[in-house]
DNA sequence: GCCTCGACGTTATACGTAAAACCCCGAGGT
DNA sequence: ACCTCGGGGTTTTACGTATAACGTCGAGGC
């Protein structure tokens, strides 16, 4: 079956890079480590990257993460990929962690379906360090007990146990967003909230409720749905269908949440902006594609992964991580105008 | 500064286990590798077993693939996560190998932005193979190079060169989408193309076409878009305002021009469907969030990557990969209808 | 009684790298 | 003349695993 031996095409070693520059292995090593100011001449040095170069060597990381015991790789791990939101952190953590010569693999915990595999399985190699999103519930518990560096995305402040702590300011951006409204004239208002119970929407909640109570007269009532369109269309249509008068403004925890309100808003024969508002948060690629486009807040997510990779590197390398939180936009588009007379 | 050492929470190794268990490194290895079938008894394996279970034993990996050679990870080459349809690719791939105890590590190849960088440079281990989208144009050359197993996605029959291929019956796709149409009574057409120069949507071109020709009276025309809402809309526009009878039906080679499209007939004065149809490719969460909902094409993403990841598994271990394309259904949503009477 | 043989292990080795420990040699000090 | 010193390397070792090669011991054949 299986007897032709391939002519062995192995990958070039350091000792074969030593072998060619007329030099030892640990030579190589010095070299191409960039530790050999003072140890090694300036001309050797160079002949060895030249043959290092010539013959294509790359270093076999299984040995170096062998030798070193660091495998310069973290693990990222967010709720879905098929999220925009998170694969664009992955983006940004990606991007920030080839900079520094790191990989990042994913585990996109498996959202209801399947079993609550463990994380660490996912991940090949032994890893430095964990960026975790707040949001990946089932995976925060095993990531507790590992003795690993943890960056956490998007989690209570109050929770320590974390080395470091990248948050959006969405609480600001929920006031933007409420302001807007105010200022348009609304008083009515419903919010459409995510069943998810995690810190970024309780903050959603807080910073929402505090703002229109500061307000004498405005009202705020509020329904939870689970993150897809279908079911913000059907919680929007309760909303739509229950007695006493209408909001007149949606303000929904997410894009996805606000573009299948907007469907219900239709649905009930009411326009979206004139009769009723709607504006949603992340700002997706989704909220400039339906129609009225979505008054949505911008979320810098490439920036969150790029902040939260920085940030495990700077604990990797002992440093401090500098914290603060990234600030986000309201984004004023068509799903929002003053509430009809009446 | 940093003085403390720590005392050393170091993982356990197969020679701790070894002595838990009161036997050789050897035995262990044998043991837990499973190949100890007449070399080890059974009383003995259950006891290494215990007491690596108790120590809560994890092989290194680094160490296992320096020996092996083989690492037990596979690199999935895409052109950008925060495509939906690639997002689900990679979840599909991700699941598979996790059966089998593969990791999947991604290049998402700089979609413009940035440097072209080495695609084996964001793999960490060295690879056993590669998955690559044919639409991943930019890393394709370096992929060839390399003498690793390579499964292409969604690519060119002709094309040889891959250990295997896993393709989606993108023509099918497009002439059921072309039928609907012709059923409904159209005959003007234009084909709003993606501007992408790869096998997809030259398939796509070409089944639209002859599926149109192959009609006495119907006409087509082409216009082509970058892949995104905004070149989709002003594309569209670009139709619109083009002197001529208009198309009856605007064919989108992807939700995401359709969706642009929808934009650019309201914005026009006219309405979708009962003025134009307008029809999509994908069934991106993207085609039932917006109104009308999008007469498109469901593509079976996951199965696209278990399928590639399966084809590979299939390919490392000397087995031939099973072909046959992927088989693909239109779902006919509120975006078309019968062309006006005129 | 000697040889064989299978069952059950053990010892030894190699994978490719980083880095500690060592070595050699010529210049400079005394 | 001898010692020191530092520049420019080399030798050696260890990382944790898989596995080839090697023992040992008791039963059974002749």
């Amino acid at each position: 079956m299986s007897s032709a031996r391939q002519p062995a095409p192995t990958r070039p070693t350091s000792r074969d890079v030593a072998r060619a520059a007329g030099v030892s292995q640990a030579t190589v090593s010095l070299v191409l480590g960039g530790k050999w100011r003072g140890r090694v001449s300036t001309s050797t040095a160079e002949r060895v990257r030249g043959s290092a170069r010539e013959l294509g060597y790359r270093p076999n990381f299984a040995a170096r993460s062998l030798r070193m015991g660091r495998t310069r790789t973290a693990l990222l791990v967010v709720p879905a990929l098929t999220n925009e939101f998170f694969a664009r952190v992955y983006t940004g953590a990606a991007a920030v962690a080839a900079e520094h010569d790191f990989g990042v693999v994913l585990y996109p915990s498996p959202d209801g379906t399947g079993p609550a595999r463990d994380p660490f399985a996912s991940a090949r190699a032994a890893l430095d360090g964990v960026i975790a999103s707040s949001m990946a519930a089932d995976a925060l518990g095993a990531l507790r007990g590992a003795e690993l560096p943890l960056v956490m995305l998007d989690s209570d402040p109050e929770d320590h146990g974390a080395a470091a702590r990248v948050n959006l300011d969405i609480a600001d951006g929920m006031r933007q967003v409420t302001e807007h409204l105010l200022g348009l004239g609304h008083r009515r208002f419903t919010h459409l909230a995510s069943a998810v119970d995690t810190w970024t929407f309780a903050v959603r909640a807080r910073a929402l409720r505090e703002a229109v109570e500061s307000v004498p007269g405005a009202v705020l009532h509020t329904v939870t749905a689970p993150l897809d369109v279908t079911a913000g269309r059907e919680a929007a249509e309760k909303i739509l269908s229950s007695p006493g008068p209408l909001p007149t403004a949606l303000v929904c925890d997410d894009d996805i949440l606000a573009a299948g309100a907007c469907k219900a808003v239709r649905r009930r024969g009411l326009r979206v902006p004139d009769d009723i508002s709607v504006t949603g948060f992340d700002d997706l690629a989704l909220a400039t594609a339906v129609e009225p486009e979505l008054t949505t807040v911008r979320l810098p997510a490439e920036q969150v992964g790029e902040r939260g990779m920085t940030a495990l590197l700077d604990v990797l390398e002992g440093r401090r991580a500098e914290p603060g939180d990234l600030p986000v936009r309201l984004v004023a588009r068509g799903s929002t105008a003053p509430p009809p007379r009446a």
